[in-house]
DNA sequence: GGGGGTCATCGGTTTGTCCGATCAATGTAA
DNA sequence: TTACATTGATCGGACAAACCGATGACCCCC
């Protein structure tokens, strides 16, 4: 039978797929060069399988069989790891790194609050942050180049394990003087017949809003607006109304400007944040765990 | 940051949960015991976690963190493995050893028919094969322990990437003299004012005739056969009627006895042979090839 | 045609793994 | 209680493998 491949000759593999040369490819694994050829020529000797296409000229070109076999070295890598990081959460819960991706409409406005009290629950968690659309943080959660992820739900998580963390309702934001803010409440049938102003597409606020609304996704906008920002000063400059979560608006979101915030009339309306992490994740007991403080710095009501 | 495992560690810790005893484990991994207890030992070091229990006698009990760590290392290894898989699959299709799991209402009947073909079309495969029920299959393919199936679809195949191969036709068997057996058809309906004597629980078949019939599937038989076999010989005793696979007809099951076989009338109704395998593995492609073979030698009206 | 750059090859050194023998602890039978 | 058998842990020495630096072969660009 063929030897399993050891574990040096996968990272070998993967970083040359990463970097397209062995030399840095080699310093990112901190060996020689030397090693790293000789890595990759012992894996594809011992495997018997062409890797590397070697005609063409001295650019580093896998083979469609090398590029599965780069696939199946990082999933081989990450079971891997997944073992010694099982051992780790178990000996000291929420300490040390953390890759948490955080979409735009949450980051901005609540990490302030965030990131102190999760700092006071657990001192030794160091957080890294990276803030990205819904769609691209599934994506790096996938490949495992993130651990959870803080996103509004619903949305599209791709199959990874959801938990609810609280809900964040949506306001009316409307430019001064507007005739609607004359009440007390906004009845959600009212802004339906306004001039909604919506986040640009990839956004799940925008989806959201939209549903919220009773209106169909594949609308087209005139002029999307980029950022929560920016749409706030569109509707203060008087170009529309919006929506907005109550989470932005205590991060102060609206602040500097004219614009009056009703509720919703009825019911209301909300999005629910929420952490996700890979099925059977070696730390999934340590999200849950973190989910309580999270929701309790989160709670825009207090 | 821990180091990563070696894979010689986790075959030490998989081995040793096996046997739960470290000689035995030592000669599996063809090992002295002093190897694989200091390779445990190392591991226990490395990721400063307690596998075992050594405070209970001399007996090997593992922690909880242990059992958990286990269950890892064997993903760990069949995602290494799944490596070297790739690779062969790539180098030499359909060759070397594929472990089928066969459901006991196909095995009998159609195995006979179906190595011959294989062997004809792919000299170099050596089928490994297992003759279970359904669930129990699905169990070992999750485990690792089965590289595919052949079942009855539809089934529960728990989430495993299944490919339909053939429709295998129910038909009705009566016993010699039975009234239904005037006519050249049987209606669907005359059958569920029968006897219908079936499979005993478990079998998919027996859900599946139940299926057809419109029946529910929580039904109590006083008397269920625990095989095709024994059902065609009560069938024949004048027991009651049943439905039968063409397959298994053609497998000679009701051989020697004067059952008689009639068509259901109509659209008529059928169960439909597949294959199944765990998502994602290395060597789909190879079952993907394997299945017009399979498919040409099942199908039982030629 | 020279020079920079890139990957493969070659000896020498170091590191790690494994084995056999032995020890300590436990459980069992006389 | 004593003697024995079994089991897991420990130790020193031998072997193998991984790694490094230097060098070679080749290509591309100037």
């Amino acid at each position: 039978m063929t030897p399993l491949p050891t574990p040096q000759q996968l990272r070998f593999l993967t970083a040359l797929a990463d970097h397209q040369h062995f030399g840095r490819a080699a310093n990112a694994c901190a060996v020689s060069q030397s090693t790293l050829s000789a890595g990759i020529l012992t894996l594809e000797h011992q495997l018997d399988a062409a890797i590397l296409d070697r005609g063409a000229g001295k650019r580093v070109v896998f083979t469609p069989l090398g590029q599965e076999l780069v696939g199946r070295a990082r999933m081989a890598l990450a079971a891997l790891t997944a073992v010694a990081e099982a051992a780790d959460a178990a000996r000291a819960p929420l300490t040390g790194p953390l890759r948490l991706g955080v979409i735009p409409t949450i980051g901005p406005f609540l990490l302030p609050r965030l990131m102190p009290a999760v700092r006071a629950a657990f001192p030794g968690l160091r957080l890294y942050l990276r803030e990205d659309l819904t769609a691209r943080l599934v994506e790096r959660l996938a490949a495992n180049r993130l651990d959870a992820l803080l996103v509004a739900l619903p949305c599209d998580c791709g199959g990874g394990e959801t938990l609810p963390l609280a809900r964040d309702a949506f306001v009316a934001a409307l430019p001064p003087g507007h005739p609607l803010a004359q009440a007390e409440q906004v009845p959600l049938a009212a802004l339906t017949r306004e001039r909604l102003l919506l986040l640009e597409d990839g956004h799940c606020l925008r989806d959201q809003a939209l549903a919220v609304c009773g209106l169909h996704a594949g609308r087209q906008d005139e002029f999307a607006a980029t950022s929560l920002h920016t749409l706030v000063q569109m509707v203060a400059g008087g170009l529309g109304v919006t929506l907005l979560p109550q989470s932005a608006i205590a991060g102060g979101v609206t602040a500097g400007t004219e614009i009056v915030l009703r509720p919703l009339a009825g019911a209301g309306a909300w999005r629910t944040l929420g952490l996700v992490w890979r099925p059977g994740a070696p730390r999934a007991a340590e999200y849950r765990a973190l989910a309580p403080v999270l929701a309790g710095a989160s709670c825009p009501a207090g």
